[in-house]
DNA sequence: TCAAAGCAAGAGCGGTGCTCTCTTTTGTGT
DNA sequence: ACACAAAAGAGAGCACCGCTCTTGCTTTGA
């Protein structure tokens, strides 16, 4: 039970969670680097030290924040393909990552800390891996519902990958061709490609209009998957 | 004239340059947070505050790390496109995309400098513009080659995005058609996808045999943009 | 009831970027 | 050859950081 389990545990998990609200706001204020313990301290009206009963260390605090990130952008993503669950695989391949680039967009740091260059000395636990794999469950499982439909087109894939396309299949997504499991991982990785040189700023003075660009390379990568309705 | 411009001038870059060196050292060694001018200036025997007669700062310094940075892969793309340049734009492109893959795989930090999360507070200013752009020099080059020899087939652009492909044609590259411009820009962003993926441990336990992976991913980026052999 | 556990606070350590002042070194114009 | 200004280094110091340790106070549960 989670409700009436003592004032003090409510209070902690209340403090905890107001850390944490804190936390973000600085991160999505400076970016988390200039994450501080001892500004996040100070907004709550405690002292730096206090901190440590909650979270042991900054990058603690931070790898919370890293699993709610994954979070937020899965439940956007996820909330996004509910939207469209009756439609085609092509529709809801791009409501997907649309809702990706959408969110992102939303929270450039966030999606920094999340797809950006990784912490220094800082390995992100087992912890954050169901969170992360929201977002590519997603694809595997329309891609899966084209394959049962008959509504995909398995790409080729060259002598030397055959192996190594076979391993991902079995590891990802049995009921799949691996010349398509192949292909999504490298659709997933392209998108967030995309995704943040847009937002990191490669594509200041490049791409100007980009909703419309970002669409059509969208489409494009469910081509490359087999998708193609 | 660079030489015999006397011994103070040619003191001040022979210490510019160690500065820099100790930097990249530190910055290969630990990140770019963990980049401390202290740590530097301990190294060169000096004190912190004598750094700040060569660099007004701590982002000024990264600054020029970023160029040298940027100068290094296009230096190492440059060299492999130059290594196969009596070859087909294909092999010629997928020279270029393994380069800039194993530049970053050897330089993981600096390829985190200027590829991931930009540094808060901070943008680049436009003197790493030209240094930026030597890679996707290179891939229109490769392309624009490939058209002057009919070896290019133009894609397809949808009508929302066709006002957009013209103008990033006369901004990129007037001499090719709209729809390739618009191609090669979204390959450009997803090849850095695939790379920032391996670099930053995205493909740990997803893809274990990366080289045919990356390999055969440029190959199809190749196709995307039109390039056939 | 009362010991144990949880928690906040404060002081303090070693580190950071950066500024300011003072002194020394160095190149140059007379 | 000398004087003088510019450049460079050294040092102290400011405000901040993450983190630890000790000291008390409060809540909890046997």
């Amino acid at each position: 039970m989670s409700t009436a389990r003592g004032a003090r545990a409510r209070a902690r998990t209340e403090i905890t969670a107001a850390i944490k609200d804190a936390a973000r706001r600085q991160l999505a204020a400076e970016g988390a680097a200039k994450l501080s313990l001892r500004a996040v301290a100070r907004e709550l009206g405690m002292v730096s030290s206090a901190l440590y009963r909650y979270f042991p260390s900054r990058d603690d605090l931070l790898t919370a924040l890293i699993i709610d990130a994954y979070d937020s952008l899965g439940e956007a993503a996820e909330a996004a393909h509910r939207s469209v669950a009756d439609t085609g695989p092509l529709e809801r391949w791009t409501a997907v990552c649309e809702a990706v680039r959408g969110w992102a967009l939303a929270h450039p740091h966030e999606y920094a800390l999340i797809y950006g260059s990784p912490v220094p000395g800082y390995t992100a636990p087992e912890t954050t891996v169901p969170s992360a794999a929201r977002v590519g469950l997603l694809f595997i499982g329309i891609t899966r519902d084209a394959h049962e439909r008959a509504a995909l087109t398995a790409p080729s894939v060259p002598a030397d990958l055959r192996e190594e396309a076979e391993r991902m299949r079995a590891d990802l997504a049995p009921d799949l061709p691996p010349a398509v499991v192949a292909a999504l991982i490298a659709a997933w990785a392209q998108l967030f490609g995309l995704v943040g040189f847009e937002v990191f700023g490669q594509f200041h003075r490049v791409v100007e209009d980009r909703a419309p660009f970002f669409r059509h390379a969208a489409v494009r990568l469910a081509h490359e998957v087999g998708l193609r309705f």
